[in-house]
DNA sequence: TTGCAATTACGAAATCATTCGTATATTTGA
DNA sequence: TCAAATATACGAATGATTTCGTAATTGCAA
């Protein structure tokens, strides 16, 4: 029961997450796209079916061009990813990854401020 | 140029991180003590083998039971994973990342102290 | 209506990661 | 000394992922 979608399974899951249900043409142009050159439109439909099969993602089959669906959350995808990534090269601390991750990328004051917002609150409990 | 160690691949380094420089045999034993069942010695000497190709360790081989060196830190690696992570699904924000390991795991008093200092820090510039 | 374009289904090649067996060489200790 | 243990090298099986070609089907437009 270990839903862990691969590398090209999660670039098709982003764009059903950001363009909302599409079809296989809709989902390889918007993969053509990002990447300078994107897959054979035959790879792409594979793909799908696969993610089909794995229920990854549920289809609509009543019109012949089939509209696929993510069934996994933008969400509970982020949090599997950084559970994981903390328990594996963080020592299980969040702590780490956090400062990671405010090293890495600047943020903007504003952003800072929401962060502190919710220590605050963390901080209560 | 692109260096993205394997999850096989992970696992030793973090092995080398940790016990510093080490034998095949060395690195093979900690890692059937951290899984229950850890695998087979030629196993660990061909990946090993292959970092060595791929330029991930170096090998002192003046002696006939080499010696590996992780080439890469442990810092880097980090970086890179934060790095692509947040661009990948936290939409180029370090603050999404940070809110979602907050939330994930939860810190100690101490802890989120140490973040709000590293803000505070930040804020500053 | 009929043929062209678009779509799905399917098989299989290509690639990559992981695993291990076997051959060979070297060291050690009984 | 010389057999057993230990090491490296190497090839190859296995399994997963990605890629695409081809065939069959459907819908559309001239």
């Amino acid at each position: 029961m270990d839903i862990k979608p691969t590398e090209s399974e999660l670039e098709i899951l982003q764009v059903l997450w950001s363009k909302g249900a599409s079809t296989v043409r809709e989902v390889n142009e918007q993969l053509a796209q990002q990447r300078g050159t994107g897959p054979g439109y035959t790879t792409t439909l594979k793909l799908m079916q696969i993610m089909h099969d794995k229920g990854i993602v549920s289809r609509d089959t009543t019109t012949r061009t089939h509209v696929y669906t993510a069934l996994l959350s933008e969400e509970s995808i982020r949090e599997g990813m950084v559970d994981k990534m903390i328990n594996t090269i963080f020592n299980g601390s969040a702590t780490e990854l956090v400062m990671q991750a405010l090293n890495t990328k600047r943020s903007s004051a504003k952003e800072l401020q929401l962060i502190r917002d919710l220590i605050n609150q963390l901080d209560k409990k």
